[in-house]
RNA sequence: GGAGGGUUCGCCUAGUGGCCGAUGGCGGUGGUCUUGAAAACCACUAAGGCAGCGAUGUCUUCAAGGGUUCGAAUCCCUUACCCUCCGCCA
């Protein structure tokens, strides 16, 4: 949600923003409209209200005639209160949706067009190059860490098992991103993934993905796609204290996604899955904070894709392709030598003020005054980078190298070897 | 699933139609006192919208929505959530 205040004075800002996106240029001033329509009607409202309340004060104290003809003016005044605040519910409610059509103000810096005008910031690490590498899943089979053949039988297209050293490999992952954020000063968290429409809404999920979204009709609840979701909705109307700076979560959970529309993309593995683990990190901070808090974050990730001895490169997301909370988006890609590409592991969002103010959370900033909170978030470890992993660190006879930090999460393995029979 | 009880300003609590934006306590902040602290005492102590350079003014908010009324924290209806008991299942 927008900062109407940075509207009204700063407009062009806004404007030059959705051009950046792609987005509706006439959409800000119908927002400018419909804050001005509000605005008149909430005045109106005002004055009737405040001259009902004035006489209602005269009207204990009243007799006789003098009571009657207040009784008269009460009357009447009684229903144009009710006609005007009727007048300020609608103009409240156009001023939202009109609210909602904006996506984020996009941070200066960050790259104009759509999903291909990334900018690459750098490439980090070596590229390992083989001769006939094998893929994410025929390594999984191979050491009986990867069963997609019975998660589909059991669950359909786009589930999977995590056997054997596939399910230690996993745990032991996310464990390494959680200790990390841990020792970092992080609070571990683990949210509950069901929530409430209320949640699902305040952090936009139910705008443009919506569709991405599992409900559960008989409960009305949804599945969330991220623990971005319970962590953004944990401080719902909440004044928060960041006196001491950044107040910093991780949390585990599984996530859900539908993948509606990506019908036949990354069809093979355990690329594109319904269900996932992840780690995820979230910050509330100083809006003033939020940019360095945003490097911050990054470097994180990448200290997680060091440890783990990927070669990677970091984008920075193209304004189009931004997401209409995030007003600037880092991904870390790591490459894929069987497809000869970069596949996103990470992904860091700064939503400004944007979903905080959508959620109602604030602080109080040195003055005292209460003021909109910043959030942010970024991946710290998933189910995905095993995809990167095993392809990455694995070796012509099949098996793969562990990374030395990931070792002791893992019970001190330092090879997976391939398993001794298929079943 | 059945039957009751509840939801008030950070927490607890008073409040059964106008004097209630709302009592009191706790907590918090500032001050007096003290070598320092504690105690005691005093003061302040919700958020938001709008107008104004500002002091300030004004309006909204007593779970949410609707109704009764000139007037609602207070009466009525609906919904949500919480608690207790019973049943059922782990």
């Amino acid at each position: 949600m927008i900062d109407l205040r940075l509207l009204r004075e700063d407009p062009e800002t806004v404007r030059a923003s959705q051009r950046l996106r792609g987005d509706s240029v006439d959409s800000v001033d119908d927002l400018l409209r419909a804050d001005e329509a509000r605005r008149s009607a909430v005045a109106s409202f005002e004055a009737l209200r405040g001259e009902q309340k004035q006489l209602g004060k005269l009207m204990p104290k009243a007799t006789g005639d003098e009571k009657t003809a207040l009784l008269a003016r009460t009357k009447d005044l009684a229903a144009e209160v009710k006609a005007a605040e009727a007048a300020v519910n609608e103009a409240e409610q156009a001023l939202r949706t009109a609210q909602f059509a904006i996506a984020n103000v996009v941070q200066d810096g960050a790259p104009g067009g759509g999903e291909d005008d990334y900018v690459v910031l750098r490439e980090v690490g070596d590229r390992p190059v083989f001769d006939n590498p094998r893929d994410h899943l025929a390594l999984g089979e191979l050491l009986g860490a990867i069963d997609t053949e019975r998660g589909a039988k059991v669950s359909g297209a786009r589930f999977y098992y995590m056997t054997g050293v596939g399910a230690l490999l996993q745990l032991g992952l996310l464990q390494m991103g959680l200790w990390q954020s841990v020792e970092a000063g992080f609070t571990p968290m683990i949210p509950p993934v069901l929530v409430k429409p209320e949640s699902m809404e305040g952090t936009g999920f139910l705008g443009s993905h919506a569709a991405e979204v599992y409900h559960l009709p008989a409960d009305d609840l949804y599945l969330v796609g991220t623990s971005e979701v319970p962590l953004a909705a944990y401080h719902k109307d909440e004044i928060l204290n960041l006196a001491a700076g950044p107040q910093r979560y991780a949390g585990w959970s599984s996530c859900f996604r539908r993948e509606a529309g990506s019908y036949g993309k990354d069809t093979r593995g355990i690329i594109r899955v319904h269900q996932f683990d992840k780690v995820e990190m979230f910050s509330y901070c100083d809006p003033a904070e939020a940019a360095e808090e945003h490097l911050r974050l990054l470097a994180w990730e990448e200290e997680m894709l060091g440890k783990l001895e990927l070669a990677y490169r970091v984008i920075d997301v193209a304004a189009g392709d931004l997401g209409s909370s995030a007003a600037r988006k880092f991904d870390c890609e790591a490459w894929l030598p069987t497809q000869n590409r970069y596949m996103e592991v990470t992904s860091t969002s700064n939503c400004t003020t944007f979903q905080a103010r959508r959620l109602n959370t604030r602080f109080r900033d040195a003055d005292g005054r209460t003021q909109t909170a910043a959030t942010l978030n970024g991946t710290l470890a998933t189910t995905r980078m095993l995809v990167a992993l095993l392809e990455q660190h694995q070796q012509p006879d099949g098996s793969v190298r562990v990374p030395k930090a990931l070792q002791p999460f893992v019970g001190g393995r330092d090879v997976l070897e391939p398993a001794k029979a298929g079943s």
